[in-house]
DNA sequence: ACGTAGCTTGAACGCGTGTAAAAATGGGAG
DNA sequence: CTCCCATTTTTACACGCGTTCAAGCTACGT
C-alpha cells in the first residue's frame, strides 16, 4: 500500500511546518475548508495527501463551544423498536450535523448513571434519553437535565413530569386497537408485560379506559409472572401455555401489552394447535403493539397498532436541537405525541 | 431536589479551593481513589457531596497513554444478530475496564471511513470491525489497522487476509446443516442471502462444497433478486413466493443463507398453505442459520445452526486487549473460529 | 505609484488536566 | 527530641488546538 509509506504527522504545528502554511490557518481549514482561501485550501488539500494527519479529537474539542454530539441512553439494545428509534435518530442528528453517542444501561440503574456521568463529562451538546423503568437513578436524570439540553424519549416516567418528551400516544394507540378488537370480535383480554419501562403501566391504564368507555368488562392476565425483566417471547409464551392447557382462553381475543409477548402468546397458540385469527369473527384472536418489524412475516400474520418511530426519532432530534439553540432563554415544556396507526393483518 | 443547590464547580483548580486539598491529589484520587492516603480520600469525598463536579473528559484523556475506549463499527444495527454481538462486547470490555464506542456504517462505505477516521482521532486504545461487504473503503481499514490495534469480527474480507480475525467457522457449520438436512430429507437446495457481508459467500461456498463432498448435485436460488441489500425477510419471501407460485419446490428442503431469510421463506410457505417439516422426512422443509432470537418462536419452529455469538464477541475482546498490551512487539496473526450447533426444531 | 480590502502569518494566551520534581508536612519509632 | 518515611503541597511544564491581535503580504482598482 502506498498509504503505508507516508510520514505520519501528529500535531498541526508539524503539519504547518510541513506543508508551509502557518498553523491558524490550517485550524480554520479544518473547521470548515471554506474560511480559508481558494489558493491555501489547494495548497493544504495538495498537502494533506502526501503525510498521514489526523486532528486530535480531544484537543479540538477542548476549547470549542460546542462539541457536536449529543448523547443517547437507551435499556437495551436487543429489540428491533430500539434499534429501528436509534437509526432514525442518527439520521436525524447527521442531517442537523450532529454526531451520537450511544450508552446502553443493560437495565442496570448503576450503568445508567454513569453513562449519564460520562455525558456531562464530556460535554455533550445534549442528551437523549429512554429511561428504565422504576429503577432508574432519579438524581442522576435530573443532574444530567440541569446541566444540559435533555428530552425524554418513549419511556415518560411520572417522577419527570416537567421535562420535554417525545413518544407515542398510548391512550390513542391502545384505545384503537382495544376498540377495534371489541367491534370485530369478542371484548380483549389483556396480557401484560414486565414492567420494563413505563410504557407497560400505560398501556394497560389506556386499555382500561377504553373498556370502561365501551362499557365492555376489563380482564388482565400475566401480572403475576412479571417480576423478571426477562425477555418479552417467553413471558407471553409462558402465561398463555397455562392458560390454554387449562382450557382457558381458547376462543377468546387477546391483546398482548407489545408484539414481542404477541410472538410468545402466538407460539402459545401454535403449539396447542390454535390458529389465531382463522375464524373471521370470533374464535381464537391475539393482537399487539408496536408493528415489530416482524409482524408481518409470522404465521398468521399479526394484527397491530404500528408506533411512528421514524417521526419520534426525528422529533426527539429536533426538539433537542432547538433546546440546544436556545439554551439561554430556558424554553416551555414540550410534549409531543404521535397516533398509533392499526395494521389489521391475519391474526385478528 | 436538594442537588440542584449544590454549586456548579468547572474545574480541579477551584474544586481544590473548595475542599482545601491540592489539585495533583486530587488528580490522582479521580484516576484512583487508592492512589490517595485514606484521610485524603475521606476528605474528597465529603467535599464532592457538597458540590458537583464532574472531571472534564477530552482534559483527562489529552495526555493519557490510554484513553480506556475500544472503538466498534458494524454495517447496521436492525438485526438481533448484531445487537446480541455487541452485547456481549460491550460486557467483555467493561470486565477489561474499557468502554465501548459504537459506530454505524448503514451500508453506506463513507460513513464506515468516517467512523475509522473519528477513531483514529478519538485515539481509541484498538478498535472491532465488522466490515460492509464489497463496497468497504479498503484504504480507510488499512489506515486505521496500520494505526492501532485491530480486530476483525464476523464477516472476513479476502481483501484483508492477515488480520486478526474472530468469527464462525462458516465450513463447519454451513457443512453441519447440510449434512444433517441430507441425511434426514432430501438433498437441500440454497437459498442465497443479498450480499450484504461475506459470509453471504462463504456459506454458499460450505455448501457447495459439502454437497460435492456428499456427491449430490447442489442447486441454488435466489442470487438474481440480490441487487438491492434490502432486508432478507421481503427477499426470503419474494424468492420463494415466486418458486412456490410456479409449482416448483414445494417438496425440497430449503437451507436458507439465514434466518432471516428463512423466515421469510416460511412466510411464503405458509401463504401458499404449505407446514414446512409436517411430514416428518420429505415434503417441504425450511432451515435457517445464525439461531436468531426469535427461531424458536416461529410457527412452526426454525430448525438451524446456532452461531455462538457470546463466545465470538467475548474472543474479539480478548483478543484486542492482547494487541493493545503487546504494542510494541506486532505479534502473530490471530484467527478465531467458533463452531456451529445445531438447533432440531421442528421446520425440518 | 498609491491606497485598500482580504488573507495569511507569528506570537501569545487559554482550555482543564496529567505529571514530574522539589519542598514541606505529619506521624511514628528510637 | 530527633530522624525517617510516606504523603501532600508547590511549582512548573506539557498536551494539541482554538482564538485573538497586530503585522505582513497580495492583488486589485484608480
Amino acid at each position: 500500500m502506498d498509504d503505508a509509506t507516508k510520514p505520519r504527522i501528529d500535531t498541526m504545528e508539524h503539519l504547518s511546518e510541513a506543508i508551509g502554511v502557518a498553523r491558524p490557518t490550517l485550524s480554520r481549514y479544518f473547521q470548515d475548508p471554506e474560511r480559508v482561501s481558494r489558493t491555501s485550501r489547494e495548497r493544504i488539500e495538495k498537502g494533506l495527501e502526501q503525510v498521514e494527519y489526523v486532528p486530535n479529537f480531544f484537543a479540538t474539542r477542548m476549547n470549542r463551544a460546542s462539541t457536536g454530539m449529543i448523547g443517547v441512553i437507551i435499556p437495551y439494545l436487543n429489540d428491533l423498536f430500539f434499534t429501528r428509534l436509534l437509526e432514525s435518530i442518527e439520521l436525524a442528528a447527521m442531517d442537523a450535523g450532529y454526531s451520537v453517542l450511544t450508552k446502553c444501561s443493560h437495565f442496570d440503574a448503576r450503568i445508567e448513571a454513569s453513562a449519564a456521568e460520562t455525558f456531562m463529562s464530556m460535554s455533550v451538546d445534549g442528551a437523549l434519553v429512554v429511561p428504565l423503568g422504576n429503577h432508574s437513578d432519579v438524581r442522576a436524570h435530573e443532574r444530567l437535565r440541569s446541566r444540559l439540553p435533555y428530552v425524554l424519549v418513549d419511556s415518560r416516567p411520572e417522577v419527570m413530569p416537567d421535562a420535554d418528551f417525545v413518544g407515542t400516544d398510548h391512550m390513542q394507540s391502545t384505545g384503537l386497537i382495544t376498540e377495534y378488537l371489541s367491534r370485530v370480535g369478542g371484548p380483549p383480554v389483556f396480557l401484560a408485560m414486565p414492567r420494563g419501562n413505563y410504557n407497560a403501566m400505560e398501556r394497560e391504564q389506556a386499555y382500561l379506559a377504553k373498556m370502561a368507555e365501551l362499557d365492555l368488562e376489563p380482564r388482565i392476565i400475566g401480572t403475576e409472572q412479571m417480576n423478571s425483566a426477562g425477555p418479552f417471547e417467553p413471558h407471553g409464551l409462558a402465561v398463555l401455555d397455562k392458560e390454554f392447557s387449562n382450557g382457558r382462553l381458547i376462543n377468546e381475543t387477546i391483546l398482548c401489552a407489545n408484539d414481542r409477548v404477541a410472538i410468545g402468546a402466538m407460539r402459545a397458540a401454535a403449539s396447542h394447535g390454535l390458529e389465531p385469527g382463522a375464524q373471521r369473527m370470533g374464535g381464537l384472536r391475539i393482537a399487539g403493539h408496536d408493528n415489530y418489524p416482524l409482524c408481518s412475516f409470522t404465521t398468521p400474520t399479526l394484527t397491530t397498532v404500528a408506533q411512528n418511530v421514524a417521526a419520534i426519532g426525528e422529533a426527539a432530534v429536533t426538539r433537542l436541537v432547538e433546546r440546544i439553540h436556545a439554551k439561554k432563554a430556558p424554553s416551555e415544556q414540550t410534549v409531543t405525541l404521535f397516533d398509533g396507526e392499526m395494521k389489521i393483518r391475519q391474526s385478528a
